[in-house]
DNA sequence: CCAAAAGTGTTACTTGTACACCCATGT
DNA sequence: ACATGGGTGTACAAGTAACACTTTTGG
């Protein structure tokens, strides 16, 4: 290990700041959209441009501590999933190295987060409100967001696929649709036919029929199940695809 | 984003030192063993412990390239494959973030890498030659690097089941037994049946025989493979998994 | 000729896919 | 009654797992 002495030649240890960015998605189940929150910056470097809500870690707090500090700061939300995506480091991603006379690194370490959006508040008490934005239409990001945030959608579609992350999500009790409509946004139209989808869910056995049933308009009134932790953690270590 | 003026007081922007620790395996196919590199600590703290190779990130380095310095500085070798892997940064998990009086932090940005076992040269120039150690009879680790070893251990396990990592540590022409060899050291004897895993592989299309073959004592001779990098190109977004 | 290693084939079974169809409700 | 959304069933293709069998070599 080289000796960590701080010195500002070539080939000694940087010195970092390490920032914490979050790409937060939320899925309007009602109108089908799949959304990202982003905050406009309201100097430089990259005065209004929108960016990826984040942090710099304080003293004492852990990453994660801090991306849940970020989120907290912009939203209330109860109901959510959150994991660390990845970590970007290259010398020059942000603009800030060259504006100080000493060599300092700013460090990115991504967070992915996924939130209920019925129940999501956004708060406006700073001056950096943030705003969900369709997925589909996002701007030109600040640093390297735009790559982050690929990144992070990614994951969130991987995920889908054989992690429960939904029902972080979903209210307590939902109907099978609410659950497909959830992964078509999330995946496309054409990810599983609704009644392929429906029996293979059904048969890993983690949903439970809550016995309710909720009428929405005209048409058959839909069961409401729930996800049952229990049973999904006898399934653990099998491979699951929920596809 | 929070102003990142230094200063030493509570919630303060901390200042960061990053190191990048690799975990990386090797496949002694010769003899089925799994091995990890490990390097002896010669100073404090956990002076005389094993640890993972790891170095401090330089001013103008990349956390790749301080990744593949790391490596460098320990074996000569061409053929590896190498990712990161988690960044490991809670605060107190470094116990030299104590010792100094200022609040100075030290993050883990780990790296994966698998390397080819065979043409692997350990560099003993330094005092801290790198040893292959038996994954399971890994020692107490120093820092938090048990942790980030079975994290590594577990990425490996996935990593293998749908992505060609193995034929980047192959030699260039292999036998089928070579490469059942190689998933049976990894991920144990009851991944699969042999004929299965065969025919399974050579469905998917991308090993092309070289006509070639080789004699390993008694027996019919088996018939030399190379990987297709082109074939499998075209096999990119299938969900491929070769068990 | 026989053991050893490589390679092929068979069979029973489970999943996946694409549909067609039946059911319960509001208007 | 009929449109609308919810829910079930089926038939064929495809994949999986276990295992028996054939082929080609060295001794």
């Amino acid at each position: 290990m080289i000796d960590p002495t701080i010195n500002f030649g070539k080939n000694s240890v940087a010195d970092f700041k390490v920032g914490v960015d979050n790409v937060i998605f939320s899925v309007d189940t009602q109108r089908n959209r799949l959304l990202i929150l982003l905050v406009k910056r309201p100097h430089d470097p990259f005065a209004n441009y929108y960016s990826l809500p984040g942090t710099l870690v304080c003293t004492g707090e852990s990453l994660e501590t801090a991306a849940y500090r970020t989120l907290s700061e912009k939203i209330e939300v109860e109901n959510l999933y959150l994991e660390q995506l990845y970590t970007f480091g290259e010398p020059g991603r942000d603009p800030r190295e060259n504006e100080t006379s000493y060599e300092q690194r700013y460090l990115s370490v991504s967070y992915f987060a996924l939130v209920r959006y019925e129940d999501t508040n956004l708060i406006t008490k700073d001056n950096q409100k943030a705003v969900w934005h369709l997925l589909k239409e996002t701007p030109q990001l600040a640093f390297d967001h735009n790559r982050i945030l690929r990144y992070g959608y990614q994951r969130l579609r991987n995920k889908l696929e054989y992690s429960p992350i939904a029902f972080k999500v979903l209210p307590e009790a939902f109907t099978l649709n609410d659950l497909y409509q959830f992964y078509t946004t999330v995946l496309g139209e054409n990810f599983s036919d609704y009644s392929n989808f429906r029996a293979r869910l059904l048969k890993l056995g983690f949903l439970t029929d809550t016995g309710l049933k909720v009428s929405r308009g005209a048409g058959r009134p839909a069961a409401l199940y729930r996800f049952d932790e229990d049973a999904f953690a006898l399934l653990k270590d099998k491979p699951l695809v929920f596809i």
